[in-house]
DNA sequence: ATAGAGCCGACTCGTATTGC
DNA sequence: GCAATACGAGTCGGCTCTAT
């Protein structure tokens, strides 16, 4: 999202406020977005973030990584009643276009919630824009990503590893390249640019887009604990989510089960006693990515995804972890921009 | 509440064109 | 000849609307 676009989510959100409550916010710009919601009163300044699209995921994000100088206002489309009782819960700010608002600014205090989104365009539903962050894409940037070599491939190559189409290899490179995130740097050879932006990107993608079309179900096991000694090696199986988190970390205890697999759940249904159930702790998913994504060990899912599917739980220990595995791996393995 | 029709978006596939 | 790119046709799945 650009300059521009932000400031107008910016915008229309603070007409709706006005309209809602009489306040006159007053944007400013610097580096960022500041917002004083009502100089008149209080010279309280908020730090705008702009997310067209909020998420569960997008707030798990937001809250690991804000360490910000003011306190913190989310301006989105449409902030639902759930999200929004979340947020205040953290009390983090927030502003939406259906009139929406949690703000926290004594001797001002609004807080809104349960309207319903209005069916406005997008600043964000350019279908091309968006080629790089659905299924297809998500895939072509998880291979990039997990395995560089193939930044130096062919499309076929490219398409091949992911598991796409020609045609979606080329669309989702094409919309990386109009996003900033690919460069070309000579003939075949290419450098991803932004990476934390773009690991974001995918992060808050992913539990949307593609988590729902790998799942091949749900299911429980017959006891607790059955998978601190289960060897998943010889299933085509790694562990993914709070299992692998806690053994690259050591700081959580799982409650969750994510397990990635190249094969059908029969197998490890009858090695392991799984039951289906919808309700189940244990989700299997069909692995995604190619044999050649770096991992950490030959039993664990590639940490870029641990760290997703953490950030996905919505949970306050598990984003702590993700936000371990990024300072602590993830980060230190990219290129710098 | 449910089934069926229709619509739409995402994706794949095949093919034509262009450039090296 | 091969790779990259563009584009149209077709498929699939999800969603909404409507009739029962």
């Amino acid at each position: 999202m650009d300059g521009l676009q932000e400031q107008q989510l910016l915008e229309q959100a603070c007409e709706c406020l006005e309209g809602a409550t009489g306040l006159h916010p007053q944007i400013e710009r610097a580096s960022s977005l500041y917002l004083r919601v009502a100089p008149e009163r209080t010279q309280r300044c908020f730090e705008v973030h702009t997310v067209p699209r909020l998420t569960p995921a997008s707030v798990s994000w937001i809250a690991a990584r804000l360490e910000p100088e003011y306190p913190v206002l989310i301006v989105s489309e449409y902030v639902n009643p759930r999200l929004a009782e979340r947020l205040k819960s953290m009390d983090i700010g927030y502003l939406d276009l259906a009139g929406n608002a949690y703000i926290n600014a004594p001797p001002v205090y609004v807080y809104v919630r349960g309207n319903k989104p209005v069916a406005a365009e997008s600043v964000d539903r350019d279908p091309a824009g968006r080629a790089a962050f659905q299924s297809a894409g998500l895939r072509v940037v998880f291979a990039l990503l997990c395995a560089p070599r193939l930044l130096h491939a062919t499309y076929r190559e490219i398409a091949d590893a992911a598991g796409v189409s020609l045609g979606s290899a080329s669309r989702s490179l094409q919309a990386l390249r109009d996003q900033g995130f690919l460069l070309e740097t000579g003939s075949r050879t290419r450098r991803l640019h932004n990476h934390h932006a773009l690991i974001q990107r995918w992060t808050l993608a992913y539990p949307e887009q593609l988590r729902p079309r790998t799942l091949l179900g749900r299911y429980r096991a017959p006891g607790p604990g059955w998978w601190e000694h289960a060897d998943l090696e010889p299933y085509g199986a790694v562990w993914g989510g709070e299992v692998a988190a806690a053994r690259l970390t050591g700081y959580l205890i799982p409650e969750r089960v994510s397990i990635h697999t190249r094969m059908t759940p029969n197998r490890l249904m009858a090695a392991f006693g799984l039951r289906k159930d919808p309700d189940g702790d244990i989700e299997l998913h069909q692995t995604f990515w190619p044999p050649e994504c770096h991992t950490e060990g030959p039993e664990l899912a590639p940490r870029l995804l641990v760290h997703a599917e953490l950030m996905a739980s919505g949970d306050e220990r598990n984003i702590e972890t993700a936000r371990m595995l990024y300072e602590h791996g993830l980060a230190g393995r990219l290129e710098p921009d």
